[in-house]
DNA sequence: AGCACGCCGACT
DNA sequence: GTCGGCGTGCTC
C-alpha cells in the first residue's frame, strides 16, 4: 500500500468497512479495515468486531469505502467467512425492509440470519467427544482454552477471551474448531448425528426377475413370507426404500418374519442416511393436468410474459397446487431457484410429501422446527444456487442467487404479517418485493383473494386467473346456517349445537364419515368471574381476563402466557362460587362427549399441538381414521385435506363478525370459506353447517352462495367509503410505557406535534381494547393517507422527526415508540 | 440492545 | 454516612 505523507490529516490509503451489528440501532458502525486484511474484504462478508467497552459481534459488512469518519475508529479484529455470506440482493432487500417498515438494519438482520451465523460473545462451546488427552498438538493459547474446558465442561467466547487476556479470539477458536477439538454446544446438543434408518432391499442373489419368481417358490411353504414378499414388491415400487418397520406394518409380519427372508439370502438389511431437511428422491410425477389446470396455466403464463405476478383465485380443490408444481418444475428444470411460501401452519406433512415427491431433492423444507445446524445446511444450499425451497414467511430471508419463481399460496392469510418483534413484515408483500427485485415471476394463490390482491388485480398489476371448478368433478359442499336459537322438538335449546348440527353430526358419523367443528377459541371459558361482585380475573401484566383451562386447571393469560392457579374463593368478596362464561374448544369437547359418548373426539389448537411432532400425530391420527370429530381453532381451517370429512360445523358465526376491525368481515368470509372447503370426498357432497343467531348478516349470505365476487365488491366498496386500506395507505404507532400517565403525557404531546402536520389523517392518540399489555401500558395513533410514495415519505419523515423529538423531551424519553406499517 | 455513569431514598 | 433504584446517553 502506497502511503502518501500528504498536506491534510486524511489517511488516504486506509480501508473502511460500513458493520451492520445484530443490535437495535439505526445506523452502521463504520471500522478500520487492518492491512493485513486489505483485499480479502467485500460487503456481505462477516466480520468480528468490538462494540462498546468489550461485546464482541460478528458484524456483516455493508459497504468498503476509502472515506475517513470525523471520529476514531476501531479496527476489525478477524474475518470470520473468506466468502460473503450474505448476497448483495439481500443486503439491498435489507436496506428496502429497514425504510418501508421504519425499522433498523439491526433488527432486519436478527430476524433474517439463523442465529448460529449470528455468532457473539454469548456463543456458548464445549469440548468435543473427540478429544482425547494428548494436548501435544495445542499451542500455548488452545491449551489454555482446553484446560479451562475440562474444568468448567462449558464456556462463553467471551469467558475465553477472560481467559487468554487478549481481545481476539475467534482465530483460536476457529482453530480449535477446524480440529473437532471443540464445538459450539447447539451442535453437541441437537441432533448432531445424521438420521439413519433401517431399510430393508432385495439381496445380491436376488436382484433378476428369474431369482425373484425362484424366491416365491423359498417363500411358498410360508403364507406370511409370501405376503411380506408380495407387499414389498408392490410398496417398492412406489417408494424409494422400504423400512423394515413400514414392511411388518404393512403385513402384520413381526420381524422375525423378515429375518427369516434375510436368511433365505431373499432381502438384505441396510441403514440409509435420511436427511432431516428434505432431500429425497423424486418418486412420483405429478399427475395430469385437467382441462381448467392447463387453461390456468396458461393464464398465469400470459401474466408472465407481461412481466405481472398472477393471482390465482381458485376454490378450494380446484387443484392450485398441480398448477404451481407446473411452474416449479418448469423454472428448476431451467436451473432457477423456487421460492414457494406458506403460513407456517399450512406446512404440515401433507403439501410438503407432495411437493418432494415431484421435485424430489431439489426442494428443501424450512421448518420454524429446525435446528441450527439444518438452518445453516439450507443457507449454503440455497447461496450456492442449488436448492429450491418451500417455508415460511422466514424464508423469504434465505440468499437466493437464482431465483425464478416466487408462489405465495394462501395470499390472504394474516399470518404472513410479523406483528411483535420489529421488522413488522408482511411476507407476501416482501415476497413481492424480493421476485421484482430477482426479476423473477411471481404467483399468489388463494381461495379468497385478499382485497389488496384483488384491488391490485383490478388495477391491472397483477393478472387475475381464475379456477373455479373442484378438480375431478367433486361437488360443491352444501351449506346451511343454523339458528342459533333453534329449539329441539321438545322446545329444549342448548347454548352450543343447535338440533340441526347434531342431527348431522350423528348422520355424518354412522356413515362412517368425519366431522370437522370450528371455534374460534381455545381453552374452555374466556372469563372467570364472581356472580356476586362481578369481578372478573385478570391477568397480572395484561388488561385482558384470563382464560379457564380446564384440562390443566389453570388461568391462562392468552397474550402474554401468564399462568396461575384459579382462587378458590372471590379475591374481591369471599363468594365460593365463581362462574365461568364464554366458550372455547375445551368445553365444545366437553359438551359433544355429553351428547355424543361413542364418538372419537380430539382437539387440535395451540394447547394440543405444542410438541414438537403433536401436530403431525393428530392430523395422522384423523388421517387414518382414529378419530370422529375435530374440533378445533383456525387451525382446521388452513392447509389440512382429508379424505373422509362429510361435515363441517361452525359453532359460532356471530363471533366472528363482532370482532371491533376493519378486516372483521373480510377475515369471517375467509375462514367460513375456508373451514367450508374441508367438506367434501370424492363420492359425495360435503355438508356445512354455520350457526348464527343474525342469519341474514350479508357475510353469511355470500358464505352460502359461495359468492366471492359479491362479497368482495361489497367489501371494495365499505373499504374506499369509509376510507381504509387498500384505499388508504396506514400507519399505527404506539406507544409503550409502564406508568400509564407517562404513556399518556407522551401521547398527547406526540399528538399535538403530528396533528399540526397531519390534520384529520391523524386518529388519536386512544387507548387500545387490550390497555395494558406485558406491564406496559398503551396509547396508539392511527395515520391514514393517500398511498403514493410521496405521502409515504413525507409521513414517514414527520414520523421520524417526532419520535426523536420525543427521545429528548425531558422525562418521556424511556417511551418506547413502536412503527407498525400496514397493520393488521 | 446492553452498559456505564449519575443523581435521589432506606438501610448498616 | 453508603447501597442501589432506574433515567439518560453512548456505542464506530
Amino acid at each position: 500500500m502506497t502511503r502518501t505523507a500528504s498536506d491534510d490529516t486524511t489517511d488516504r490509503g486506509t480501508v473502511y468497512a460500513d458493520v451492520i451489528l445484530p443490535l437495535s440501532l439505526a445506523r452502521t458502525y463504520t471500522y478500520a479495515v487492518p492491512e493485513e486484511f486489505v483485499g480479502q474484504l467485500r460487503e456481505g462478508q462477516r466480520v468480528e468486531v468490538q462494540f462498546s467497552k468489550n461485546k464482541h459481534y460478528a458484524g456483516i459488512i455493508r459497504r468498503m469505502h476509502g472515506k475517513q469518519p470525523n471520529f476514531k475508529t476501531k479496527p476489525i479484529l478477524s474475518v470470520i467467512d473468506l466468502e460473503p455470506l450474505l448476497t448483495i440482493r439481500q443486503l439491498e432487500l435489507w436496506d428496502w425492509m429497514a425504510e418501508y417498515y421504519c425499522c433498523t438494519l439491526g433488527e432486519v438482520m436478527t430476524a433474517g440470519l439463523p442465529s448460529h451465523l449470528k455468532m457473539a460473545s454469548e456463543t456458548i462451546i464445549t469440548l468435543g467427544p473427540m478429544f482425547s488427552d494428548d494436548v501435544t498438538q495445542l499451542d500455548e493459547d488452545e491449551y489454555l482454552v482446553v484446560e479451562a474446558l475440562t474444568l468448567q465442561s462449558e464456556l462463553s467466547l467471551k469467558n475465553i477471551r477472560d481467559i487468554l487476556q487478549r481481545k481476539t479470539v475467534y482465530p483460536v477458536i476457529r482453530s480449535l474448531l477446524d480440529r473437532h477439538v471443540i464445538f459450539p454446544k447447539e451442535e453437541m446438543t441437537d441432533r448432531y448425528k445424521a438420521l439413519e434408518v433401517k431399510c430393508v432391499r432385495f439381496s445380491p442373489q436376488c436382484r433378476t426377475e428369474a431369482e425373484r419368481i425362484a424366491a416365491f417358490d423359498k417363500v411358498s411353504r410360508s403364507e406370511k413370507q409370501t405376503a411380506v414378499l408380495l407387499e414389498f414388491m408392490q410398496y417398492s415400487r412406489t417408494q424409494p426404500y422400504v423400512r423394515r418397520t413400514d414392511l411388518s406394518k404393512r403385513t402384520g409380519a413381526s420381524d422375525a418374519v423378515i429375518k427369516a427372508m434375510v436368511k433365505k439370502e431373499i432381502f438384505e438389511f441396510y441403514d440409509r442416511e435420511i436427511s432431516r431437511i428434505g432431500g429425497e428422491e423424486a418418486t412420483a410425477e405429478a399427475g395430469e393436468l385437467s382441462a381448467q389446470q392447463r387453461e390456468a396455466l396458461g393464464g398465469v403464463r400470459r401474466c408472465h410474459e407481461l412481466g405481472k405476478p398472477a393471482l390465482i383465485h381458485g376454490v378450494t380443490s380446484s387443484g392450485k397446487t398441480r398448477v404451481y408444481l407446473e411452474l416449479m418444475q418448469e423454472a428448476i428444470a431451467a436451473d432457477q431457484q423456487v421460492l414457494y411460501l406458506l403460513p407456517e401452519i399450512a406446512l404440515t406433512g401433507q403439501i410438503i410429501k407432495r411437493l418432494q415427491r415431484v421435485l424430489g431433492d431439489r426442494i428443501m423444507v424450512y421448518h420454524s422446527r429446525l435446528n441450527n445446524m439444518e438452518r445453516v445446511e439450507i443457507w449454503k444450499a440455497v447461496l450456492s444456487g442449488k436448492t429450491s425451497v418451500v417455508g415460511p414467511r422466514s424464508a423469504l430471508f434465505l440468499p437466493f442467487t437464482n431465483l425464478g419463481l416466487v408462489v405465495v399460496d394462501e395470499e390472504h392469510d394474516p399470518s404472513f404479517k410479523q406483528h411483535d418483534p420489529s421488522p413488522r413484515y408482511n411476507g407476501r408483500d416482501v415476497a413481492m418485493y424480493l421476485a421484482h427485485q430477482h426479476g423473477a415471476r411471481a404467483i399468489l394463490g388463494s381461495a379468497t383473494p385478499s382485497l389488496e390482491s384483488w384491488e391490485n388485480a383490478a388495477a391491472g398489476k397483477y393478472g387475475l386467473v381464475r379456477m373455479t371448478e373442484r378438480f375431478g368433478g367433486i361437488a360443491p359442499p352444501e351449506v346451511v346456517i343454523a339458528d342459533s336459537r333453534e329449539t329441539d322438538e321438545k322446545g329444549m335449546h342448548h347454548p352450543f349445537f343447535t338440533p340441526t348440527l347434531l342431527a348431522e353430526m350423528r348422520r355424518t358419523i354412522e356413515r362412517g364419515e368425519q366431522v370437522i367443528l370450528f371455534q374460534n377459541r381455545r381453552g374452555f371459558a374466556p372469563v372467570y368471574f364472581c356472580p356476586t361482585c362481578e369481578y372478573t380475573v385478570q391477568c397480572v401484566n395484561c388488561d385482558v381476563s384470563l382464560t379457564y383451562h380446564k384440562y390443566q386447571h389453570r388461568l391462562r393469560c392468552h397474550c402474554c402466557g401468564y399462568v396461575t392457579a384459579p382462587p378458590e374463593s372471590c379475591p374481591a368478596c369471599g363468594e365460593l362460587q365463581l362462574k365461568l362464561s364464554g366458550t372455547g374448544t375445551e368445553k365444545i369437547e366437553d359438551e359433544l362427549k355429553i351428547f355424543l359418548p361413542d364418538a372419537r373426539i380430539a382437539r387440535m389448537d395451540l394447547d394440543t399441538t405444542r410438541g414438537k411432532h403433536a401436530l403431525g400425530k393428530l392430523i395422522e391420527k384423523f388421517e387414518v381414521g382414529e378419530l370422529d370429530i375435530l374440533v378445533g381453532t383456525q387451525m382446521v381451517t388452513k392447509g389440512l385435506d382429508f379424505e373422509r370429512v362429510g361435515l363441517v360445523g361452525v359453532i359460532s358465526a356471530d363471533q366472528l363478525l363482532r370482532f371491533p376491525d376493519f378486516r372483521a368481515d373480510e377475515r369471517a368470509f375467509q375462514l367460513m370459506l375456508q373451514v367450508a372447503g374441508r367438506a367434501g370426498r370424492r363420492d359425495r357432497r360435503g355438508k356445512v353447517v354455520i350457526q348464527a343467531h343474525e342469519g341474514n348478516h350479508p357475510v353469511l349470505t355470500d358464505v352460502l352462495a359461495a359468492d366471492y365476487d359479491n362479497f368482495i365488491q361489497r367489501e371494495a366498496g365499505h373499504r374506499s367509503g369509509l376510507h381504509f386500506p387498500p384505499y388508504r395507505k396506514m400507519i399505527r404507532i404506539q406507544l409503550r410505557h409502564t406508568r400509564r400517565n407517562t404513556v399518556e403525557e407522551a401521547a398527547k404531546l406526540m399528538g399535538t406535534w403530528l396533528a399540526h402536520s397531519l390534520g384529520d389523517r391523524l386518529e388519536g392518540p386512544f387507548e387500545p381494547s387490550v390497555a395494558r399489555l406485558r406491564t406496559y401500558y398503551l396509547q396508539d395513533m392511527v395515520v391514514r393517507f393517500p398511498p403514493s410514495a410521496g405521502e409515504m415519505r413525507r409521513v414517514k419523515d414527520l414520523l421520524r422527526r417526532a419520535t426523536d423529538k420525543l427521545g429528548q423531551t425531558q422525562g418521556l424519553t424511556g417511551v418506547r415508540v413502536v412503527i407498525d406499517v400496514d397493520p393488521y
